[in-house]
DNA sequence: GTCAAAATTTGAACCGATCCAACGAAAGTG
DNA sequence: CACTTTCGTTGGATCGGTTCAAATTTTGAC
């Protein structure tokens, strides 16, 4: 009785609705585009039709050619979707950048793929006005697939040394370490190890100051900048200093912390690239019966909210998140062309992760 | 020199290449979608077009009508954007959600909106191929605008006693609850206090079993029904037990506990209709001194990782979240119409909040 | 050198709406 | 009653591509 099998067949469009009603397509638009223009009986009459035939309003897919504005924002990463979800640094700013969104009525779309080939696909298809670019790891690709899409976009935390063409949003990556290292140092630290964040493609391991320069990612470069230049100045041999990249997740971090602390001269103070490596660090010290900061001292980068609960709470360098989205939403939606890069301040928060170096 | 300052204007189509380098936006089409099957030489000729021009590839707002399939799933609900990365159950299962997703090549959309009349403008014209809807809160309004979209949707989680005619995938709530209440009961508690979800539209306060009956959302119900039943079961008096209603954050959860210890007979036992209501509960425990699971044992529900690593770590009743996901997913994938209700098992998870009745 | 088969290219139709200039009818004016 | 407004409606143009049958060119065989 009911038109209920409907479900494989939806071909009423509507020049359906307006042959049915008996008006012409342009009414029809009208009826639910702007009602108020069309006469109260007429309206009726259609809206009767589109009811009994099943019409579900018009098609965005139909409007979206003609208006040419999506009314949403891309977020791309390198990383499989869930990183959106799973990373605490993505997850808070994607938080921040969902209140800008919403405040402003506009969608999100979220872009990314296993595969580099389907990730230039997904790029290439996404139905957006614009693009918010993740640039952790293969940010460089990224952020070229963005731009050949010719659509506005910002890199979040893009490259000091880059293409100056490109807009970003981001924060001092190297006064950041620094102010991290220097309050080590001023705690009377002499003996460190770093952790970074993917420099090569893939896979993790003990690398050197040569390797992270060449990283992909220029945060990671400028982070490790920062460290040493503080480090070197109150005289710690850099070139003793362990460095061990990681994937930015537990089983890298302990893997490094493993190779670490296996070595003849363990350090008091750790210098991990994202608060996700030093709350992994932190763990790892527990479960060690490494008393933190009586033994070992951990500062991170970031300032994600679960440094401030985790055991012992997390001494790091917080970046302004909430900020950065803000600005990049806007930096999209308002795009006018003019925009470049912006580099926001960053500020040490000291936490109980970090004390005095024993001895 | 360089074609820089091309930001304002963008009127460059397929057909304009087309046009530029001799041939047919036939043709020219071919060149991006089909490229094996255009004559080298011509190939290159246009792609070399393209690039003098400025050409961004195809614009999918184009190739989208056509194709008919946007390739995005949208993923809506009635709260703020914010909501998908701050609520724990929603990012567990939007982190699901996402890897089916990474998994079939689909993208997601987020669609939301503060206010009513916005939130059904973005389901009307969101650019996706189907739905998944949360339905906390505000669900059957949510559900209602989805199926006047016409397209397969499936709803997360809802009514149980709502219209056959929708899709959705949840758990058995009822059961679940019984399971919390019975595994309470058996460690001797006979005094209980219930924190529920948000009943009415808005605002927290203390309820009762019968505002409760009425809630909107029915999985708020069928907690409390199956909560009662174990309690009614055992003996309890449960006209006695006090309920009351939050709105899933930390404030009204803490009002509640207030509320709750300041009556004269206080629980011995609380059950959380959410793991973020129970940590939140847990947090005020500690802060007025009373132990768990010494004084007071704690059962939440939904089975979030941060009920793993909180202090204590939480006992509660956990929804197969990843399954959920997947199987929304797929559900409107490969939507044939036939797809309808389908719910899965829950489980019990004994952690340390919860312990013998004490006396 | 001729002709059929294979490889390319063309151009029109279409996807589903919105927009707008022009038009007809009803209402208002002198 | 002729004439200007106002209101509502119409139908064609347009958004930016894809698709496909038909036309054209190239290639291969004899």
């Amino acid at each position: 009785m009911a038109p209920l099998s409907s479900a494989k067949t939806r071909p009423v469009r509507l020049a359906d609705i307006a042959k049915a009603a008996g008006v012409s397509h342009g009414t029809a638009s009208n009826v639910f585009a702007r009602p108020d223009i069309v006469r109260e009986e007429v309206r009726e009459r259609v809206k009767a039709a589109a009811e009994a035939m099943g019409y579900g309003g018009p098609d965005p897919k139909g409007r979206l050619l003609r208006a040419g504005k999506v009314n949403a924002i891309g977020v791309a990463t390198a990383e499989p979707l869930s990183y959106f979800f799973d990373d605490p640094f993505a997850r808070v700013m994607m938080a921040s950048i969902s209140q800008a969104c919403d405040a402003t009525g506009a969608g999100i779309s979220l872009v990314s793929a296993a595969n580099n080939e389907q990730l230039a696909w997904n790029i290439q298809s996404a139905l957006v006005d614009g693009f918010i670019v993740f640039c952790v790891d293969g940010g460089s690709r990224l952020v070229e697939l963005a731009r050949e899409r010719k659509l506005p976009f910002v890199a979040l935390d893009l490259d000091s040394d880059d293409d100056d063409a490109v807009a970003a949003i981001g924060v001092d990556n190297i006064a950041g370490a620094s102010l991290a290292a220097r309050h080590l140092t001023e705690l009377g630290h002499r003996r460190f190890a770093v952790l970074t964040l993917p420099c090569a493609d893939a896979g993790f391991g003990p690398t050197t100051r040569e390797q992270v320069e060449m990283a992909l990612y220029s945060a990671t470069r400028d982070r490790l900048r920062g460290y040493f230049a503080e480090l070197s100045r109150v005289g710690v041999d850099v070139s003793r200093v362990p460095i061990y990249e990681t994937v930015n997740d537990e089983k890298s971090v302990w893997a490094g912390l493993d190779h670490i602390f296996a070595g003849a001269e363990t350090p008091t103070a750790i210098l991990a690239m994202s608060d996700r490596m030093a709350l992994h660090a932190l763990d790892w010290l527990r479960q060690h019966d490494i008393a933190v900061p009586g033994d070992v001292s951990v500062v991170g980068f970031d300032g994600v909210p679960e440094g401030a609960i985790s055991k012992p709470p997390l001494t790091t360098i917080v970046q302004p998140i909430a900020e950065m989205g803000r600005l990049a939403v806007k930096a999209i939606l308002e795009n006018d062309g003019s925009f470049s890069r912006q580099s926001l301040p960053v500020q040490l928060v000291v936490r109980a992760s970090s004390g005095p170096s024993p001895a």
